[in-house]
DNA sequence: ACTTGACTTAAAGTTAACTTTAACTTGTAT
DNA sequence: ATACAAGTTAAAGTTAACTTTAAGTCAAGT
């Protein structure tokens, strides 16, 4: 199966443009062109998921470029492909850990709302700081650090 | 307590003046100012770590200056800031099973470059796709389609 | 009195990731 | 033959989120 630009754009849910710009960065490695134009096929469909997963995990272009750039020098870049991923495996799960903090702060959100919205003010509610473990601590200790916002 | 903006700084892991812009943009609702310079107390401090927080689920600059504005209002906003607050734990719900997804994509790619790497290349694991059950269809289904890439 | 260090604002500069525009080509339908 | 839809490139424009710079204020120490 082979697919046009528009087709693909559309099934990925992102613009013709984006895909060229992609292209244009190196993100796309050895699209056929018939004609000049660019003929999609299952090898890069398949490549675009996992460029979506990579885009998903908010790996910037640069690093993905890289991550192409080694594939195409072939088996001799198979350390470094498998250090990119390791490193990109730690950077999920440190998102993850991330996503799920907050999202126990937002759950406690949700309960202080709602008890307001019950009560008709926030003041019922309003010296009551958070419920989550991570965000309850409410004096500084002497030697908190918090890297990266 | 009270602190200055680059203790209040090095403790979130951020530039005093991102902190300023941060104020200039309408983020940090009511910092004390002592002879024009700003003085962090515990409320602000607090307020910060649900910033953090905030910026952590990548809610953008606008979305969390619109939620410093209704709580500024009042008991009157107690329902928009509800839904809001719904509205990202969508959100954040929605990030973290993309983010499991591709992690499953990377555990795939890490047992798929160790494997290649024992065996001295990549010919021997090259076509096999995927184990992530969400990424592994090799034929694309006539209606797939996925947003926001 | 004067230097120093930490602060201030306003404005300009930066970076990433697109997006838009302009000028052009090509295959298909009338 | 001609119009049209869909593609192309190169270059300029946009947006978000900072970051840097320039010029100035202020309290404390020498």
């Amino acid at each position: 199966m082979s697919y046009s630009i528009k087709e693909i754009a559309e099934i990925m849910g992102i613009t013709p443009s984006t895909l060229r710009y992609y292209d244009s960065e190196g993100l796309l490695p050895d699209v056929k062109k018939v004609n000049g134009r660019r003929v999609f096929e299952d090898k890069d469909f398949k490549w675009l998921r996992v460029l979506n997963c990579m885009k998903n995990i908010n790996m910037p272009i640069k690093k993905i470029k890289e991550y192409v750039k080694l594939a195409q020098k072939g088996d001799t870049t198979l350390q470094e492909r498998y250090n990119l991923i390791l490193e990109q495996k730690e950077s999920i799960q440190k998102q993850i850990n991330e996503l799920n903090t907050c999202l126990k702060e937002f759950e406690f959100k949700e309960w202080y709302y709602k008890t307001a919205i019950e009560a008709g003010t926030e003041k019922v509610v309003e010296n009551i700081s958070s419920i989550s473990p991570t965000l309850e601590i409410d004096k500084i200790p002497k030697n908190y650090k918090k890297e990266g916002m």
